[in-house]
DNA sequence: TTCATTTCTTGTCCTAGTTCAATGCTTTAC
DNA sequence: GTAAAGCATTGAACTAGGACAAGAAATGAA
């Protein structure tokens, strides 16, 4: 069960095998089946979890009811809203599953026990947040500067799996273009 | 010259004066001339500055020649490039001066040397990473979401004070709209 | 003070992408 | 197995914002 995990997590054996064991017993295990809403608006998200199995959603609606989604999460990813998780303060995004999942979670009380237990896992979530802000960077910059045809394409290269998974409009949403346009640009590559 | 930092970084008193001093040891006072490349595209990035006083523009060209301003830093603000920083690869982006800036410099070798000696100093540079992200993020979402003119507001309404100090053209492109239509925005505002 | 450079504005025309509505296609739920 | 719900597609009409061009205003350098 925790292979994924600690080979992903622990990629560069900077760890013995008592501090992975340690880190094991920390995690809870969890399945949840799919459409389920595991973060509210106005919650204190409680988890970071890491993805076993399924897929996952992170989403913004804006005053106008206007849906953005922020993530996608698969396989060996991990998903939380990381600010109201460290501050306690109550969230503006929904976390909502799209398939049946299995997770692996840490709760506020569990990574603190990890931390102050193997201090050297700081070093592992402060890079996990580095990519996460690289790459949100990354998503910014496309968003402003691409065509929606050059979106679409860079997202299926870069997420080869999941169209297959989620529902087209789900995708049309994270590039920030209306589904009906998505549709239309699709039947256009087809036809090249 | 050391307040500003003293008190923006070290803000709750998690630290003792001696720590805080040799803080101030590690830092490198730097006066750089306005307009001057702090970071071109394809070099390591190998500092994190401080603002004392100044203005500095972070931005990325595309393949087109499309420029996209990815951050404005004023006083009190951290620049660089973290990804290119701390995984010692070339960046994407460039770091210019907009103004005569004064700063206070990381470089890894410093920072390396100031986390192993004051580890407490980790958590404060995972916050500020956070709350980077944080900000990454609501600014996506309202890039997706928000009209030329709300984006436009929001911008003056979160940093009211870049406006006067950077060329309006610049905030277009860090809003991701035209330059020309920015003015139009702005003339349809005022006309109100 | 002047000439040059950069920035801002305004107008015209154009297009990428939206909105709305209709239709058929898939899932899902009993 | 069928009804209902959710999805995807397509077309037609519309619009927010872009591209280009030209002039005005501001800034700066000598």
């Amino acid at each position: 069960m925790f292979e994924s995990i600690n080979t992903n997590v622990c990629k560069k054996n900077e760890f013995t095998s008592e501090e992975i064991e340690y880190f094991n017993t920390i995690l809870q295990y969890k399945e949840v089946p799919k459409k389920t809403l595991l973060l509210q608006e106005g919650d204190i998200c409680n988890f970071e979890a890491y993805i076993l199995k399924g897929c996952i959603r992170k989403y913004y609606i804006n005053e106008n009811g206007f849906e953005v989604i922020v993530q996608f999460a698969v396989e060996d990813w991990w998903i939380s809203d990381i600010a109201s998780f460290h501050e306690k303060k109550p969230s503006k995004l929904f976390i909502e599953t799209l398939e049946d999942c299995q997770l692996l979670i840490l709760t506020p009380e569990t990574k603190e026990m990890l931390l102050s237990t193997v201090p050297k896992f700081e070093r592992i979530f402060r890079l996990l947040i580095q990519r996460n802000l690289s790459a949100m960077q990354n998503r910014l910059i496309d968003t402003i500067a691409k065509s929606a045809q050059e979106k679409y394409l860079e997202f299926i290269k870069l997420y080869p799996t999941i169209p297959q998974r989620v529902a087209q409009h789900y995708i049309a949403s994270y590039l920030g273009i209306s589904a009906e346009f998505l549709s239309k640009v699709r039947t256009k590559l087809a036809k090249q």
